[in-house]
DNA sequence: TTTGGTACTGAAACCGTTCCCATTGGCGTA
DNA sequence: TACGCCAATGGGAACGGTTTCAGTACCAAA
């Protein structure tokens, strides 16, 4: 019955008591200079914990020395899948390497990216990840001159010298476009939120320019800001479809885009999907159940996820060399939206 | 430049001697004992902070008396939408107590629960949401016992006298049974994972019994294990097609459900939409997409989030009254997939 | 003048742990 | 025996704050 005794959880002293030894040494039981204690000690110190039911209080621990084992990560919108997907596969691998993760949304807004950014230093997390809009250099280079591990996802923010981890935009894009040209696409578009100097979605548009022009593709850009007016996408999607000749495609330059077309389309008409083809960049679950299905280059999510966590690994380790950046390739699933090109 | 000094952080100590005050008029500054100070002495420790960007090491402030603002949250499967969009209210109503939320998943394994909980305990949570299987009874109630705040969301525990907030499933079931009686069909099935004793999936199924019996309606029940092996659930919705003299329709226990159970009428032919109603609980992105579009009973999943953060912020200011329960309605959208039940 | 109260301030103890350093005892060696 | 060394152990300072408590200064009331 050791709960009987006091209401607060026992401390290391308490164990110290119960066991018959230093305190000092009950510490050295976990962490590295447990090689030190004898056996005798060991097994008697084990036992008192396991009576007591002592776990260290990590917050007392990381106050002298030891780390808070916390990694924090700032995400501008968590309840999209790509986030969400992202952060399932960096908690996997903090869990392998013994860090939790503690994450802060955004929504997208700056103010409240550096107030959580100002209470994760607060807890003095050992390494941060940063997948936002990138408005907030200043602060975000201030925490790395103070020697924070930090890794980027997804994009880069010019100005700030760190490891980077995200998709191969170009590698991506190029699989888009000619799987669309092998498919017997002529003339095709892409579709994107507002690029905004946001890296990614550059590289996207980029890679889009030279490929499509490589192949002799036919092709424009339409940069359009999603949200509340769903009719601005409808009409110039809907525009976009009639003065056609050719067959066309629309590739759609991330998920959020690509649910954003998929709507447009059901509300010009369910046939809307047969007179243009269509690809998005993120694999998403429903897309093999819309329209005739949903052709997707999917991105590595977990993948990325797992290896921000990595980079700040060997950063938190002491590795001091360049920022590296690490992009990983997508992956083409064809479906029946870019299948059978012969459309009037 | 006050960065060009010392390469860690300043102390409250570097901020008393910049003042040229004492660190507990520092500390005073921040918290409720600031009406102490004199305006003047106010004013110099404010220059101070801002000269030397000081900010508070929450770790060690919780040290002594000071709470760590950190809530913790154990979720089953955060790639679950509902878990997301739970989360996701969740984390807006911490944001406005000024808490932090930390987010453990577990990916359905019981021992990993475990692990969470302890790491969680060892950081000083003030409080605890916990949205899993519940086999780890014995952990959670000695957490309970221990006086730590905890919410549970979506389904009770058996043995576990907490706060609780969830769906009104039976609200939600008897809203989609009229509405599928209404639209005329005659038999029902509910397709659910297995119950397994989760309190929220035994309480769909009882008002589905009792409301589809009270509607005369003739119904039944499939429990199934989703996940790996399609087929079988292929095998028992085209068996359920087959046999069909009623118009019928298929009532999903959650999104998930929805999920599997549209690739398996996707997979079963296209004409299937046609062949049944279908209407699940649980609102997802796509459901307008595919097929006639999907009827859903949306759960109020953000407010249950942000109710489920409230529950245990009076906890933690101090009530004390019986453990209450929080149950929100469900709200009907119906579209295609429900509508028109005269099929042959 | 003494007393008492109020408004403000700081010294020191404390929170639970880690780390530095001193101490102890046993053993091999000169 | 005396010495040095090493392995094992413990005492106490330190970490960065909060809190308790003991002042100090000033002013009104007795």
């Amino acid at each position: 019955m050791p709960s009987s005794r006091s209401p607060s959880r026992p401390t290391i002293i308490d164990v110290a008591r119960d066991a018959g030894v230093s305190k000092t040494s009950v510490s050295r039981y976990f962490g590295t200079e447990r090689t030190l204690l004898s056996e005798s000690m060991r097994s008697r110190i084990e036992a008192s914990i396991a009576r007591l039911e002592f776990r260290p209080d990590r917050i007392a621990s990381s106050l002298r020395g030891r780390k808070t084992g916390l990694i924090g990560m700032l995400v501008a919108d968590l309840r999209n899948p790509y986030t969400v997907a992202m952060v399932h596969g960096a908690e996997l691998a903090c869990r392998e390497r013994g860090y939790a993760l503690v994450v802060f949304n955004t929504d997208n807004d700056d103010a409240l990216e550096r107030r959580h950014l100002d209470i994760l230093k607060g807890y003095s997390i050992e390494g941060l990840i940063i997948n936002t809009r990138g408005q907030n250099l200043a602060p975000l280079q201030q925490s790395l001159a103070s020697g924070l591990p930090m890794v980027l996802v997804d994009r880069h923010m010019p100005g700030l010298e760190c490891d980077m981890v995200g998709l191969d935009n170009a590698q991506a894009v190029a699989l888009a476009l000619s799987h669309l040209s092998e498919q017997g696409f002529q003339h095709v578009m892409l579709v994107t939120e507002p690029v905004a100097g946001i890296s990614s979605r550059e590289e996207r548009v980029a890679a889009f320019d030279v490929e499509a022009g490589r192949l002799c593709l036919g092709h424009q850009v339409l940069e359009i800001e999603l949200g509340d007016n769903a009719e601005r996408l409808d009409c110039a999607v809907g525009a976009w479809l009639e003065r056609g000749e050719h067959p066309r495609a629309l590739l759609s330059a991330n998920g959020v885009v690509t649910l954003a077309l998929c709507q447009a389309l059901s509300r010009l008409g369910a046939q809307s999907f047969e007179r243009a083809g269509l690809i998005g960049i993120d694999e998403l679950e429903w897309c093999s159940l819309v329209g005739p299905g949903i052709s997707t280059i999917a991105q590595p999510v977990e993948a990325i996820g797992a290896q921000a966590v990595e980079r700040l690994w060997t950063r938190i380790e002491g590795a001091t060399d360049a920022p590296c950046q690490v992009v990983l390739e997508g992956e083409l699933t064809p479906r029946g939206s870019t299948m059978a090109a012969v459309r009037p």
